[in-house]
DNA sequence: CGCTGAAAAATGTGATCACGTAGCGTAGAA
DNA sequence: TTCTACGCTACGTGATCACATTTTTCAGCG
């Protein structure tokens, strides 16, 4: 049986499809990116086209064009058979991940550098702030969306219509297997460098951005790769 | 009206449809993906459904997953009507394309290198000979066929699951702009380091064949960047 | 109690259709 | 001749259906 999206963590409801605009299969995927990335989907889980549709109360069709779209950029993973699921870790994957964020988003980084202004730097500051929050509280799931928020709005400064949707596609790929490792170890040992970040982008000093960003990348892939896989040694096969 | 797929470049018709197995959609999509590899797709021009699914003999359902697809890889662009069509390209463009095919391409190299063995060397040496001919034909589609297949022998033997889709986005985002340059300036004017690759291959020098994948792609992308934009201003809104 | 095989349920795939909309050619008026 | 407005055409979207295949379930046998 499929499990309702919204149950792949707990058990609320929350807003499966947000109302937004656009067409249907803009609003479910949307949605699936949204339940990738804050790790609602557990790594290892199928998705049923069906059950999908019918959590989201459209029909199969624009989440068929959804999934199509999410799998291309290795969210999702498609067997032979046509069976949909959630892409399982691995650590020769998970090192690869880091060596290509350690790569592209220092770089892209260094470019939004230019473009972030004071406004930015005390944005920042406020979602680092609810970070700090989150973390302090154990919500996971709000911690990586607000830290999605805050190394995107970085990002998207930079303008980058090439680097960007690579990196969005890496954070899609580890996404959910973060979430699982918080939810084992907690985020309470969470550090990260947003702060050294915020400074840099409040002197308008573009190496000490991307110094602040490639330091924060390692100490959280870090965590993944030493928690994940020493103290957690199943957690890529999770079966609900 | 919409034209053929394969009197994008010219009149002949060859296999649009390759032959080889799995589902419609997979077929589909190949057929596309190498339509765009081999610069049958001009920039700009737009790609219809209905259009598409005539020409391959199938119906418009398989193709319009395949497109989705390719939008995802950035190898299409859908426009907020919907329209599909090719992407145009831009200097800023390519010069991040260019800026990453810098940081992927040789990190796949070296990983690749422990990997390759002297078969791959020789079939190497035999891909570039007929690259060789094919510079000297003046046959630009089989040029960027055989120099794909080159580089992708190498990379594939990297092994990776991750670095390897990020590169293979990126080459479907230039190559039909690659086309359209080489139809004007010619394919005389390549000047590859395939032979240094080959040879760093033999060896098993993992450095040397990074050096050499360097320079060819900054070869490469700068010929582009000159010739296609210098020479050539109104490339990148090519009506047919 | 465990294994096996058949029936049943569920899944992805491809095709077809209906609908609303955007693009475009054409005709009419200024 | 040029601009405008109307109507036609073609397009993408979402839904529904039929079909083959796979997975699951469960009853019967060993």
């Amino acid at each position: 049986m499929n499990m309702p999206i919204a149950e792949a963590a707990h058990g609320d409801k929350r807003e499966t499809v947000p109302s937004g605009r656009g067409s249907t299969r803009e609003r479910v995927e949307r949605s699936l990116r949204y339940a990738l990335l804050t790790g609602r989907f557990v790594p290892g889980r199928p998705v049923t086209l069906r059950g999908l549709a019918q959590d989201l109360g459209v029909s199969p069709m624009p989440v068929r064009e959804a999934l199509r779209s999410l799998a291309a950029e290795k969210a999702l993973d498609i067997k032979p058979n046509g069976r949909v699921q959630v892409p399982t870790m691995t650590p020769e994957r998970l090192a690869e991940i880091l060596k290509a964020r350690l790569m592209l988003e220092p770089e892209l980084a260094t470019r939004a550098a230019g473009s972030l202004e004071l406004a930015d730097a005390r944005a920042l500051k406020e979602l680092d702030d609810a970070i700090d929050l989150s973390i302090d509280g154990g919500d996971a799931e709000t911690y990586m969306r607000l830290n999605h928020a805050f190394h995107f709005h970085v990002y998207r400064a930079a303008r980058s219509e090439v680097l960007l949707p690579l990196v969005e596609s890496l954070w899609l790929q580890f996404a959910p297997f973060m979430r699982i490792v918080y939810g084992r170890v907690g985020t309470a040992v969470l550090e990260d460098h947003h702060k050294e970040a915020i400074a840099a982008v409040a002197e308008g000093n573009a190496e000490a951005l991307r110094a602040a960003i490639a330091a924060d990348i390692l100490g959280g892939m870090k965590l993944l790769q030493d928690a994940g896989y020493e103290a957690i040694p199943d957690t890529y096969s999770t079966k609900d």
